[in-house]
RNA sequence: GUGGCUGUAGCUCAAUUGGUAGAGUGUCGGACUGUGGAUCCGAAUGUUGUGGGUUCAAGCCCCACCAGCCACC
């Protein structure tokens, strides 16, 4: 993996980040496809609609299909035809989101399988024997992340936790031609947060997920906790903002220098409804669309957006038709890898601020 | 034509011995951030087929009518 960061505006960059399935130019959105797929969009789909990247992740992947159809098909990219960089998720976040079947202790996490009720153990070091079965580009290591109230006391222990865990991945990580990327914590505590870091960016990983963010806090603590935790971050390395696709939140996490993000809720939404517009986000399935002959966002260049009108991909999701959400989950992600290459140029051209402002006031302008 | 059953929210149905109607679904909004096409939250909706009667009180009891279904001629 090669990363370089070409220009730079203030704290925000523009950069290229080199992997063995292709170039990724960021800031970047990556689509979520847990399963081996993003849903309701097939890989020609996703590239045609901008991505570069996608994310996949290692804990839906090991049950199911599991090691060893993963194995015999040599990793996902040719599992799934993906010929396009991909990057794994450890299962970290499962950790906090399916909590109830969980037990976390300093050895790893044992589980229920939601699927069956077996029971499986994580260490950091099967999650990274995982990662490489699937031969993903970039791997991420095993982390704790913590729901928001937890107290000064247990998140210090967690973060301590997640730092040796870190240690014991980078140990056990063999495939030279994968990337690992470590995950600083430290839920709302800047003090935390700036331990975290510095511990997690002392290790020789090739680039640093920012995790336990965007679980509930306020849009002011999330920014709080990236301005605390951005500069102490390397330069030369890339950053990752984890579950953030937010189009607003996106854009004060490029400002403050954050290079790549993922977020399963353009593509969640979509499938609802919910359209993300240069305007603000609407809901197709409203019945003031029912007869709106206009696209989902008279200012997309998309496919569907030249094509479709609003009213009949309300009826479609209004009717549960899979058209209806394969149209509505292209156009978002279309949207936010187009608001990346927005601001990927307004970056090179020196005028990200501007072009963030110009943005946000739109999309609050029409709310 | 005769006998029986049924008629309650758009739909499918509840409502202990008569005490002034609820649920699911659908509809209309909203939430969702390292994926549940999942889920959750909020809202609206009925002169209980029609017309009478009994009763302090009727979706429940009585009568007539209407509609649908079943059975038998």
């Amino acid at each position: 993996m090669r990363f370089e960061t070409t220009r730079r505006n203030g704290y925000a960059r523009a950069g290229k980040l080199t992997l063995d399935h292709g170039i990724v130019e960021t800031p970047v959105f990556m689509p979520v496809g847990t399963n081996g797929a993003i849903k309701m969009c097939s890989r020609e789909c996703v590239k045609d609609a901008g991505a570069q990247i996608v994310l996949s992740n290692a804990f839906h992947l090991y049950l199911k299909p599991g090691l060893d159809v993963l194995r015999s098909f040599g990793g996902i990219h040719n599992f799934a035809s993906w010929d396009i960089p991909v990057l794994t998720d450890s299962g970290g976040f499962q950790i906090f989101s399916l909590s109830k079947n969980m037990h976390v202790d300093d050895e790893g996490v044992e589980f229920k399988s939601p699927l069956d009720g077996s029971v499986h153990k994580f260490t950091p070091e099967k999650v990274i024997e995982i990662q490489e079965t699937i031969g993903s580009d970039i791997a991420m290591v095993l982390d704790e992340c913590l729901a928001p109230g937890n107290d000064l006391e247990s998140t210090k222990k967690s973060v301590k936790r997640t730092s040796k865990w870190a240690e014991r991945a980078l140990k056990s990580h063999t495939r030279k031609d994968q990337s690992l990327f470590g995950i600083t914590q430290g839920g709302f505590f800047e003090d935390l947060r700036r331990e975290s870091t510095a511990e997690i960016t002392s290790m020789p990983f090739d680039g640093f997920g920012i995790g336990g963010l965007s679980v509930g806090e306020d849009i002011d603590t999330t920014l709080r906790m990236l301005d605390v935790v951005l500069p102490l971050m390397p330069e030369n390395k890339p950053r990752y903002l984890m579950g953030v696709g937010d189009p607003i939140l996106m854009l004060e996490a490029i400002e403050r220098g954050v290079d790549m993000m993922d977020c399963v809720l353009p593509t969640r939404m979509a499938r609802h409804g919910g359209i993300l517009t240069s305007s603000g986000r609407i809901n197709i399935r409203a019945s003031a669309y029912e007869k709106d002959p206009t696209p989902l966002d008279p200012e997309c260049n998309c496919k569907v957006c030249k094509t479709y009108s609003r009213g009949y991909i309300h009826h479609l999701i209004k009717r549960g038709e899979s058209t209806g959400m394969i149209l509505a989950t292209y156009h978002n992600i279309y949207f936010l890898t187009n608001l990346m290459k927005q601001s990927r140029d307004a970056i090179i051209k020196g005028e990200f601020g501007e072009f963030k402002k110009f943005v946000i006031e739109k999309i609050n302008n029409k709310r």
